[in-house]
DNA sequence: CGTATTTGACCGAC
DNA sequence: GTCGGTCAAATACG
């Protein structure tokens, strides 16, 4: 696996500056015309990402972002197994029947340090530690719904060493709690099944992109069957990137990756698909309007384009057209 | 007054 | 013993 990464590395190098330059040269074309906000957050977060993935590759250490970025190059299906025979100094205390997903949120320009990083779930602050080689505190949050619902999701959320603007959001567990506010309990509620002993289609939030402030996906199954969900925004290969030729990362190839990924995965033969998550569109739509009032949840699903890799994992989501979306309160 | 956050204590894993 | 995660009393907030 070692021998392997040499190969990997050099081309990740490769992909990554070459994308970097792409994303740059995106934003000043952007600059220049005024598009629209979202293409701004787009490249800020690509450019993010890559600057991250860059200096990880050239100093060869942190294999926390690593692992992230080996997902851009292999399908789902390879990471896992070796995941937790090889990459233990990592994960070496994983908890069973826990799964683990981390999100690098990039707060958007203009934000204010303490973002809301609001996800959608109702979330209790039960806890703050100052963790060992990191600059700032580690938050530590429970589903509000804990104890009414039993709820057993957690997340953590760390400010980054370097970049201030980039949070480290750790989601544990899953939402079994029926969340007035959000999609989520919509898609939950529609999900085939939730029993706790099936690994199935972790919270929908899983597939998700946080368009606000999202920036970067790490998913980490530790359970038993250990899948995965790479939901990347840009699960382009470098041999794609190099046919990009001159139109790279034109702005509708986003939104439409977005826009197309989402329903083609997640949608199954179910009937009803034109109401069928209709507030996707309305999401995209508001999106982007430099308004970021807290309660402002832009997210959108973002299926994960590898999914397609895994036919176990259909996912049968419906939306109740009765869903309002405008109910985002915590209350109940 | 009920709920959320803060913060030191506690506990289990290394 | 250290470290990370959680608990819970005190406090803040509406």
């Amino acid at each position: 696996m070692e021998k392997g990464m040499d190969w990997e590395q050099r081309c990740l190098l490769d992909v990554l500056t070459h994308g970097k330059d792409r994303a740059k040269q995106l934003q000043k074309h952007l600059t220049s015309s005024l598009s629209t906000q979202m293409g701004f957050v787009l490249v800020d977060d690509i450019l993010g990402c890559y600057e991250k993935a860059l200096s990880v590759l050239n100093s060869g250490a942190l294999s926390e972002t690593k692992s992230a970025v080996t997902m851009l190059e292999s399908p789902p299906s390879v990471a896992n197994s070796t995941d937790a025979a090889s990459d233990q100094k990592e994960v070496s205390k994983k908890r069973k029947t826990m799964s683990t997903r981390t999100e690098y949120v990039k707060a958007s320009a203009g934000t204010p340090q303490e973002v809301p990083l609001d996800d959608g779930y109702c979330w209790r602050k039960y806890g703050q530690k100052d963790i060992l080689g990191s600059k700032h505190p580690r938050g530590y949050y429970r589903c509000t719904h804990r104890h009414s619902q039993g709820c057993l999701a957690t997340k953590q959320v760390q400010k980054s060493d370097d970049d201030p603007t980039i949070f480290e959001v750790t989601y544990r567990g899953r939402h079994t709690c029926k969340q007035s506010s959000h999609l989520a309990a919509a898609v939950a509620a529609a999900l085939p099944m939730e029993a706790e002993s099936m690994e199935k289609p972790e919270q929908p939030e899983e597939a998700m992109l946080n368009f606000g402030t999202g920036l970067r996906v790490k998913t980490e199954e530790l359970e038993t069957k250990e899948e995965i969900f790479p939901s990347f925004p840009f699960p382009y290969s470098s041999n794609e990137l190099e046919e990009g030729g001159s139109n790279i990362f034109p702005e509708s190839m986003l939104e439409n990756e977005i826009m197309a990924s989402f329903p083609s995965a997640f949608v199954s033969p179910v009937s009803s698909e034109s109401n069928y998550f209709s507030m996707s569109s309305c999401h995209v739509g508001s999106f982007g309007l430099g308004q970021t009032s807290e309660s402002d949840l832009t997210e959108i699903i973002s299926a994960p384009a590898s999914v397609t890799n895994s036919p176990d994992l259909d996912f049968s989501v419906e939306l109740d057209p009765n869903f309002s979306f405008d109910n985002l309160e915590c209350f109940s």
